[in-house]
DNA sequence: TTCTTATACATTAGATTCTTATGTATTGTT
DNA sequence: AACAATACATAAGAATCTAATGTATAAGAA
């Protein structure tokens, strides 16, 4: 496994990607899917899921639903309309983030 | 400018890259540097600067050389032996690190 | 010549974001 | 019956940064 630390600051950018594609999902589920698409590079701790998933929903970009399954309970998380365009942004700074990292570190490779 | 947090963590990488391309540099050079490569984009500040230049000294992958240039100090930092194998370690990491995102947040992309 | 900007080092307070540890409870497996 | 997996959560402490401040020299503009 890989420098964890570099994971840092991308955890609500993961997050809201993933309930773009899945419509919505709960944190245990959040954590198993990201431990399955990334091969188990990146394994997000409960630690740092819950809080992040109270602050999105804080800060309006997350709406919450429990629902019960047998006698335990799941909170669906959903985007809001708010979060869906928060979204956009996140994934449009990821992506210069991304490009501006590449170029820094392996200039070979981005000459396109 | 994009998100700057999502650079936390990077900060070592960035410098060590750098010592390895240009053999040696001063810390404002680096700021500059970084700044001209990234096009204003990312913006090393002081004081996540020389923390992380002092650090990387005690742990033993920079060497610095103090030279006087006028009336006024620069600090010359150059890889170690263990800094160049740190480095490549660093770079790797990297790597996988920006593969992996570029997965997560885009999918499509990584078909190849 | 004086004021501002650039160069060059540095530290500190506070914010943010994470890891590790712990806690509670249910469900499935051995 | 015991253990692993599922599912939520919080709290202490570490790490890494930003923003502010400080010192000093050099260069350029007014």
């Amino acid at each position: 496994m890989g420098n964890q630390k570099l994971y840092k600051g991308s955890l609500q950018t993961i997050i809201l990607k993933l309930l773009e594609t899945n419509d919505k999902m709960y944190g245990y589920e959040i954590t198993q899917k990201v431990k399955e698409l990334t091969k188990g590079e990146l394994k997000i701790t409960e630690g740092a899921l819950y809080p992040a998933l109270h602050k999105l929903e804080a800060d309006g970009l997350l709406d919450v639903e429990v629902a019960k399954v047998g006698n335990r309970l799941r909170k669906y998380y959903k985007l809001t309309e708010s979060g869906t365009k928060e979204t956009a942004n996140k994934l449009d700074e990821m992506q210069e983030f991304l490009r501006t990292m590449q170029q820094l570190v392996n200039p070979k490779l981005s000459l396109e």
